[in-house]
RNA sequence: GGCUUCGUAGCUCAGCUGAAUAGAGCGUCUCACUACGGAUGAGAAGGUCUUAGGUUUGAAUCCUAACGAGGUCACCA
């Protein structure tokens, strides 16, 4: 049990004995203590003056001195105002270091049976993938390692769209401009061969539609008519009629842009369990869709075209299969859900996805529970803000986003200039320096994608990106350098348990360090790396203040340095393992 | 316009299941190496928490409205 549970209980318990009340657990407020007040934690006992009809001091001046009989992990307690501050004995901290230290799982949690399917990065297949996808692919990967952290059964899945009139917009401008080029002939990433063709298809289709303009036809008819569109709906067409040629030509150039990604996500450190891929999915959920008329849960207009209608839920009315019997992009979102439970049961199914689709994952959800279809409860739309350059949004379209690729390197070159800089390349080999630079890009990259509440959108400000002090990954990386370089030093020295009195810092270290563990089952509840982030960076920092404050190597006496020994050894583990979550690599040096 | 998310220091963000003088980082200005890693630490300045009402012993936090910003309301995906 945690210590602020175990504080939250005791209190329960005690408040009934003294007033024959129930309070339950969960009314107990329990606080960090300021730190311009004595003590460790602070129950706040307003909310008890009602039924004990008594003032806050009173009542917390009784629970005070009953905890303090009750239990000897409370040491004291004072009293200011309605504020109940305890201490807490320094030997529930000596227990706890002597118990974890040596602990490497300290923070994991028993398995809990649950199992949960994770998608996430679901790209599309007509163009490298940017900055606003990094934030997608970073709390995808992030949030699959806290939930497994925390007993989750993890499954991540990446459905890939592969097909529709994006990708032909691609294969046209390829057709007619490209002259037989591939990733070999022209030596670039396949993925960004196929971006490139998508946005000179943009370029080409304004072309067309002034020469279409200046003939005289109205703007919104020449974009109708533009040859170039006729040209990407005829291919799609030709697709969806099984045309060997088209298929054939689809499947090279999606097989480049596979490539590139494979080559991204591997650089990018991420992987995944499943891929689907909407071309096999695109049709499955028709049958879905006739089942539900069937049971007058969705219905028919006189075209043919079959809606479910949500006004009663406050919601619009939505299509689902067209008048010709072909399906839409919710219909195929219906029939992935379905054959994602099929393939897995799982409890719950995370969708990173993008804020500006919340309504479109709301009907989803709403729809698959008129259906009945047992996948329906467990959907969960992890939504996320978008990633927005200081002077606005980015679009692939126009070729104005910042390419991934180009970001991780940029990062990784930042991080070299600063190692070189710092003089802190000897010792290191040319292999393990390329390694080191690309821990510490990454490392900066994934924290300052990480570090905001995943549900705001974010600016992205290159300057203060490619910064590693302060708030940053690096900051944590270099702190866990550091403790890595001390325990090197100390490495012959036997760590055994020792009974000392510990300052304020060091118990504060401590307190810190307990809560750990209940931090990440919170961060797995609200789906929410970020308070990783924050939680790791601070213990970062008390640690470097400990550091400035205390002599490790040179203490006083051999049990002070074996508790110091002891405390930084944790204070390490618990970096590491912070730092891991969210997908980042803690160098032993730096 | 309907629905929805958001508005906290010059900038980027915490705090939002109500509770003590609203916290960090960056930036600005001081200070600290006879030290285990200065990619550090200590300190200062900087806020009528968009505004106006309301609920409450108590509101940045809950409710209502206004103002401002984003998203969405396709037989596109």
């Amino acid at each position: 049990m945690s210590l602020i549970q175990e504080i939250k209980v005791n209190a329960a318990k005690v408040l009934n004995e003294i007033y024959q009340i129930e309070f339950p657990i969960e009314s107990v407020q329990v606080n960090d203590t300021k730190p311009e007040f004595e003590g460790d934690y602070t129950i706040v006992t307003f909310p008890f003056t009602k039924q004990t009809k008594q003032k806050p001091e009173e009542v917390a001046e009784k629970l005070g001195t009953a905890l303090v009989a009750l239990n000897t992990i409370f040491t004291s307690y004072n009293v200011i105002k309605g504020f109940l501050n305890l201490e807490i004995s320094n030997a529930y901290f000596n227990d706890f270091l002597v118990a974890n230290y040596t602990n490497t799982t300290f923070g994991q949690s028993a398995s809990n049976g649950q199992k949960v399917m994770i998608e996430y990065s679901s790209p599309n297949t007509n163009k490298p993938i940017h900055f606003g996808h990094l934030r997608n692919i970073f709390l995808g990967y992030s949030l699959a390692n806290i939930l497994k952290e925390t007993g989750h059964e993890v499954i991540k899945a990446n459905l890939i769209n592969d097909r529709g009139i994006h990708i032909c917009k691609s294969m046209v401008a390829w057709i007619r401009e490209g002259n037989g080029a591939t990733p070999t002939s022209t030596g670039i990433k396949g993925d960004h061969l196929v971006g490139d063709y998508y946005v000179l298809y943009n370029d080409l289709f304004k072309k067309e539609v002034g020469v279409l303009v200046e003939q005289g036809l109205e703007k919104e008819v020449a974009e109708k008519q533009a040859p170039i569109l006729i040209e990407a709906q005829e291919l799609l067409r030709k697709w969806e009629a099984n045309d060997e040629d088209t298929i054939q030509l689809w499947k090279t150039m999606n097989g480049w842009v596979y490539e590139g990604f494979d080559v991204t996500f591997k650089k990018l450190g991420v992987d995944f369990d499943k891929f689907y891929y909407e071309s096999n999915t695109y049709l499955s959920g028709k049958e879905v869709a006739l089942k539900g008329l069937k049971n007058n849960v969705l219905y028919q207009k006189e075209d043919h075209s079959v809606w479910i209608d949500l006004e009663a839920d406050g919601l619009d009315q939505k299509l689902l299969l067209r008048g010709d019997g072909t399906s839409v992009y919710m219909t195929q979102d219906i029939g992935t859900a379905i054959l994602k439970y099929n393939d897995y049961q799982m409890d719950k199914s995370v969708y990173v996805i993008g804020d500006e689709q919340n309504y479109h994952m709301q009907v989803l959800k709403l729809i698959l529970q008129k259906l009945q279809e047992p996948c329906a409860d467990g959907i969960y739309h992890l939504s996320y803000g978008m990633v927005e350059l200081p002077n606005g949004k980015m679009k692939s379209r126009e070729g104005n986003v910042v390419d991934a690729d180009d970001m991780v390197a940029e990062m990784t070159s930042i991080a070299q200039k600063n190692t070189e800089e710092l003089g802190k390349v000897e010792g290191f080999t040319n292999e393990e320096l390329l390694n080191l630079y690309n821990t510490l890009g990454l490392g900066a990259l994934k924290f300052y994608l990480l570090r905001v509440d995943p549900k705001k959108k974010m600016i992205f400000n290159p300057e203060e990106s490619i910064d590693f002090h302060g708030f940053t990954g690096p900051f944590i990386q270099y702190t866990h350098a550091r403790i890595s370089s001390i325990l090197r030093k100390a490495n012959d020295i036997e760590l055994k348990s020792v009974a000392i009195e510990m300052t304020a810092q060091e118990k504060g270290l401590l307190k810190q360090i307990e809560q750990f563990p209940t931090l990440l089952l919170q961060a797995a509840a609200e789906y929410n790396p970020s308070l990783v982030c924050i939680y790791i960076f601070n213990l970062a920092k008390e640690y470097n203040s400990f550091l400035a404050n205390h002599s490790i190597l040179k203490a006083d006496t051999n049990e002070q340095m074996i508790f110091r020994l002891q405390i930084s050894t944790l204070v390490k583990n618990v970096l590491a393992k912070g730092l891991n979550l969210i997908g980042i690599n803690a160098p032993e040096r730096m």
